[in-house]
Formats: C-alpha cells, sequence, structure tokens
DNA sequence: GCCGTTTTCGGCCCGACTGTTTTCAGTCG
C-alpha cells in the first residue's frame, strides 16, 4: 500500500468518526496521522512494514498498529468495519462546501440521504430546508456547491496523477516492443487539472504493448481493448487511453494528441495553406491543391513545426494564445525550467502549521540543491494555524540568524512571514516589525465574499505597503474545491506593477494561484513571480514542480522569476521595493 | 488517540462569519 493511501485512509477514518460525534481529539489524532503519513521525510512505508514506527512524534501505539497492519495486509478491518456503517457515497458529500460532518449526519439520519444525488434531491424538494438547522438561504448554497461540484465530476488535480502519468509512462518504455513513449494531452500541456491520462507509444507490434499495458498492476478495470488502442480505469477511478502508432507516425500521433484542439485546428491550416493535409499519422498532399511537395524526414515534433515555417512550440504553449505568431517569428520564450530555480520563498515550519521544524526545512532544501531558502510562517490572526506574534516571529528571526552562520556563506535562510491581510486591506504586522525581516508574503486567508472591488481595494491596499515583498495566493481559489473568491486581477496586477510587488506563483497543486492564464500579462506589466512552494513538509518543497509547469503555461522565462536568481542577487531584489531602487 | 509527566490522566487551537435562530450551532481558515 502506498503512503498516500494509508493517508487516505486515515483521514476518511476522521471523517467517519465526526459523523459518528466521536470525541474531537480523537478525530484530530487520525487527520494528524494522515498528514503525519503524507509528509514523513523518509519510506515510511517500508518502516511501518518492519514494524519500526516508534519515535515519530504523533503517531502513537494505535495508529502505529494501524499503519503496520495496512503495510502488512493492504487493507485495515478497523477501518472497513467502520465503513460499512455507512453508505459508500456518502464520502460524496465532504466535496461540498458549507456541508461539514454535523450537517451530513443530519442528512443521513434524518432523510436518509446517502450521495450528492440524493443530497441534490432533497434540496430541490424542500425536505432539506425543514431540518432543524437548516434554512432557505442553506439550500440555495449547497445547491451552488452541488453545481460547481458537478462542473468538475471526474476532474483531478495534476498531483493526485502525476506519480501516475509518469510510472505508466516509464513501464511502456520499459517494454522492448517500445521505441518511444509519452503522456500527451492535457497533462503535458501542464494543465492544473486533467480528466483522463492519453499515452502514446510508438511500437511495430501494437498488440503486445496493448497487451502488456491493460495487464499492469495500476489497472483496475479495462474499459476498451483492441489493436491499437486501449482504455482502462485504475483502482483511483482515473481513466489512462493508450494509443500505439509506428515510428514513423509517431511524431504526428505526438502533436495530435497533445492538443490543444484549438491549438490543432490552426496547424492543420497552415498545413493547408501549403498544400498539404496534416492528420495524427502523417502529412499527404490535400485534395484539389497545388502544394509543395510533402516535407521529408519527420523525426520528431520540431520537424513537423519547422516544415510549418516556425520554431518548436513548446507542448504547454498550445492554446493557441500566440504561439503560432512567436514561433513564426522566432519569438518564443525559452521557458523555465526546474534546474533553473535557485531557492524558494514562502515556507512553513513547526512555528506555525508546519509539519517540520526550521533546521529540518533548511537541510532538505540544501539537499535539493538550494541556494536560500525563505521562511513565511503565518501571522498571530491566523489562530487556526498556530500563527505568530510578533514575540514569536522575533525569536525566530534569532534562530534564523543563529542557523545562517552555522551555514558559513554556503547557504542562506531568510526571515519572513505571510502576513494576514485584513478585512480592511491593513496588515496583521505594523510596519516596524516588518521592517526587521528579509521579506514580506501577504494573503487573504479570511473573509472572502467581499463584493469584487472591495476585496480588490483591499488587496491593493496591502500590496500598497511598502513592506510587502510579495502577494500570495492572489485568489484564494483551491483546484476542484472552492473557486476563487472576486476580485480584479487585472487591476491588482497593475498596482502590483506600479509598486513593485512580486506576485507569487503558488506552487501548491491545490492552488497554481495566481493562474497560468495572467502571466503574460503580469509579464507584460513587468511584474517579477515567484515560484513559492507553500511547503507545510520537507516533502512539501518539491511542489514547485507543479509550479514549474504552471510558470512555463504562463509563458515565463527564469528572468522573470524572482528565485532564479543567485544567492548573491537575490538579496538585492528582495529590498528592491522598499528602498525604493529604479529596476535595472 | 497522543503527549507529557506531579508515571496516570488531564489537556489538547482560536475567532469570524453565516444563517438560523432568539442565543447559538456549524463551518471555515
Amino acid at each position: 500500500m502506498t503512503r498516500e493511501a494509508a493517508a487516505e485512509i486515515f483521514e476518511r477514518i476522521a471523517l467517519l468518526m465526526e459523523l459518528k460525534g466521536e470525541n474531537p481529539f480523537k478525530i484530530r489524532a487520525y487527520k494528524t496521522g494522515a498528514e503525519i503519513v503524507e509528509s514523513h521525510p523518509g519510506d515510511i512505508m517500508q518502516l511501518a512494514a518492519e514494524n519500526r514506527l516508534g519515535g515519530i512524534k504523533g503517531l502513537g501505539e494505535a495508529l502505529q498498529e494501524k499503519l503496520h497492519e495496512m503495510a502488512a495486509t493492504g487493507r485495515l478491518d478497523f477501518y472497513e468495519r467502520l465503513k460499512a456503517e455507512f453508505p459508500e457515497k456518502l464520502f460524496e458529500l465532504f466535496g461540498i462546501s458549507g456541508l461539514g460532518p454535523k450537517k451530513i449526519a443530519a442528512l443521513h439520519r434524518e432523510l436518509g440521504v446517502g450521495s450528492l444525488e440524493d443530497l441534490r434531491r432533497m434540496c430541490e424538494n424542500g425536505q432539506a430546508a425543514k431540518l432543524s438547522g437548516f434554512g432557505a438561504k442553506t439550500v440555495e448554497k449547497l445547491l451552488e456547491s452541488i453545481s460547481f461540484h458537478e462542473q468538475h465530476a471526474s476532474e483531478f488535480r495534476v498531483d493526485q496523477v502525476y506519480a501516475l502519468a509518469r510510472t505508466l509512462v516509464e513501464e511502456l518504455r520499459a517494454l522492448p516492443e517500445v521505441s518511444r513513449a509519452e503522456v500527451c494531452g492535457s497533462f503535458r500541456r501542464g494543465k492544473e487539472t486533467v480528466h483522463d491520462l492519453d499515452f502514446l507509444a510508438a511500437s511495430k507490434k501494437p498488440e503486445e504493448v496493448i497487451a502488456a499495458f491493460v495487464n499492469l498492476p495500476q489497472v483496475a478495470k479495462v474499459i476498451a481493448q483492441g489493436g491499437t488502442k486501449a482504455s482502462i480505469h485504475t483502482e483511483e477511478g482515473v481513466q489512462c487511453d493508450l494509443r500505439v502508432v509506428s515510428g514513423a507516425e509517431y511524431p504526428f500521433a505526438l502533436v495530435y494528441f497533445t492538443g490543444s484542439k484549438e491549438h490543432n485546428v490552426v496547424l492543420r491550416q497552415r498545413a493547408l495553406d501549403r498544400g498539404w493535409s496534416l492528420n495524427e499519422y502523417a502529412f499527404s498532399l490535400a485534395e484539389g491543391k497545388a502544394g509543395a511537395p510533402l516535407p521529408e524526414e519527420i523525426h520528431d515534433e520540431a520537424d513537423i513545426h519547422r516544415a510549418l515555417g516556425m520554431d518548436f512550440i513548446e507542448p504547454e504553449l498550445r492554446e493557441n494564445s500566440g504561439e503560432f505568431e512567436a514561433a513564426e517569428k522566432g519569438r518564443l520564450p525559452e521557458l523555465v525550467k526546474l534546474e533553473n530555480l535557485r531557492g524558494v520563498f514562502h515556507n512553513h515550519t513547526t512555528a506555525s502549521d508546519g509539519k517540520a521544524t526550521l533546521r529540518e526545512m533548511a537541510e532538505a532544501a540544501r539537499e535539493l540543491g538550494l541556494q536560500y531558502l525563505g521562511i513565511a510562517d503565518h501571522s498571530k490572526s491566523s489562530f487556526q494555524a498556530n500563527g505568530l506574534d510578533e514575540r514569536r516571529l522575533r525569536a525566530q528571526m534569532r534562530d534564523i540568524r543563529e542557523l545562517n552562520e552555522e551555514f558559513e556563506g554556503g547557504f542562506r535562510i531568510f526571515t519572513g512571514t505571510e502576513v494576514d491581510i485584513l478585512k480592511d486591506g491593513s496588515l496583521d504586522f505594523s510596519d516596524e516589525v516588518l521592517a526587521e525581516l528579509d521579506y514580506c508574503v501577504a494573503s487573504v486567508h479570511n473573509v472572502f465574499n467581499l463584493p469584487e472591488a472591495e476585496m480588490t481595494k483591499r488587496i491593493i491596499r496591502a500590496i500598497k505597503n511598502p513592506h510587502v515583498t510579495m502577494l500570495g495566493h492572489l485568489t484564494g481559489r483551491l483546484l476542484l474545491q472552492r473557486p476563487s473568491y472576486a476580485v480584479n486581477v487585472a487591476a491588482v496586477i497593475e498596482a502590483a506593477a506600479e509598486t513593485g510587488t512580486i506576485i507569487e506563483l503558488n506552487a501548491s497543486p491545490w492552488r497554481l494561484d495566481m493562474d497560468w492564464r495572467w502571466w503574460r500579462l503580469a509579464k507584460e506589466k513587468g511584474v517579477k513571480c515567484s515560484i513559492n512552494p507553500d511547503a507545510h513538509s520537507t516533502r512539501g518543497l518539491q511542489d514547485v514542480i507543479f509550479g514549474i509547469r504552471a510558470a512555463r503555461k504562463g509563458w515565463l522565462t527564469r528572468g522573470d522569476i524572482i528565485n532564479c536568481l543567485p544567492l548573491a542577487e537575490v538579496e538585492k531584489a528582495l529590498r528592491r521595493k522598499t528602498e525604493g531602487e529604479a529596476e535595472d
């Protein structure tokens, strides 16, 4: 059993216990347990299998035993019995914003609601509004939430399929019959969510590849199986499609199955303009057109783009949003790569709601080959996250200074804070306190329901503060779960440009906020980006990969991203706004 | 259920907001 699956079971136990009204502290123990399993730096499932879990804070005797059972047998009897007490689809309801355990329990107990479908019916037929604690407004909001949820049904955040996509493509490449293989579709284009995974393989023996594919251990159900294509479902419900083509067809199929659809339409038109027809297998002479001779020697996608008079277009840019014009003129950006990152800002420690200590975070960042780590624990208004007050923040600054001395210049921790933007746009710390820090991330964490104008004004007021180095997760969205609050993003970008404020690209796969669609505007205005993992554990630092994907999709180069700067230069960049230095 | 310890059981994260209520429960961060 994977650590993700084990963590999921602990989380579900916590949910079911909430339904049963169990002791809240017991419930919290399971939630904490889930987080520990998810974020433990070592191979926790191996430790569990070997019964060597002792000494991990937060995992007591009971959770250790359960984890051992899962590692050893692949299931947990306690969970199976608990689960059997409720309808299976009841879990769907926890994904509905506005519904918590108490309301779900009431719906289940009083009205027999056991699924999303039941809930919708009871909301629509007026039964739900009759329950104690429910009313017209509640029901209206629930219906809105259900509708948002259903619009995103069968979609997955990229982190939910990332390991699967990588593993399956590696397994395909490892087959002796396969010469080349790739993940295509929206995954390859770097989208923040996907609804399935598309794989492509080149082979002379397609049937054998298909047969091997449908027999992979990740396959829970075979949906379709033919001579050159197959569809399967994994245990998690992810649909994976495989197409097998010949080596000669491969570059064409790769272009075709990577998309986007809109991009492909334009691509085919460009071929037609030259008298060629383009499909997923080849170029051919277009009927009734006297065109140039067919291009030869097509070995990869770049050859196809070149034949159509363009530079190679990276998959992330294939959205028909200006890439053709840029590719024609040789003006495509050189997109940022993971190895360009030199450090990371906006990270949490055990001082607020992180799972790792300052020292552990620093060591993990060094192991990743980074030159600097910016700490930004929550400020005092974020009670739920154990936010720091002035006294604790200053103590942390001292700890950081001491730790920095140990590193002797080879690595640096920057002192910072993720300061709450309060309802009126003022900040949770005074300017005097903020001035003591190396940098400051300002973020909205409460009062999401302001009208757009007010929210925009609130955020702009915050970034006008000269001590606010960067703006955290601009829209507050949680992918597939909660839409962005109402805010005028363009106006905020404008204000960031005027004030010299950096905008964060929060790399948490739940957020990826600010969205990739806005970065070209930001870049045009001269706004710098910071790819921030918002890490709450050492493993969380690795979320930068999702931020890199989103930044590439937003046309960003290393020059646009502050944390691509080496240590010697980034310090100056952090001070630029406060000291009012001119852009260089 | 975990932790810490006065080594056997008490304490464990707080506040705003919403909508339902008529003083507060539920949800969220």
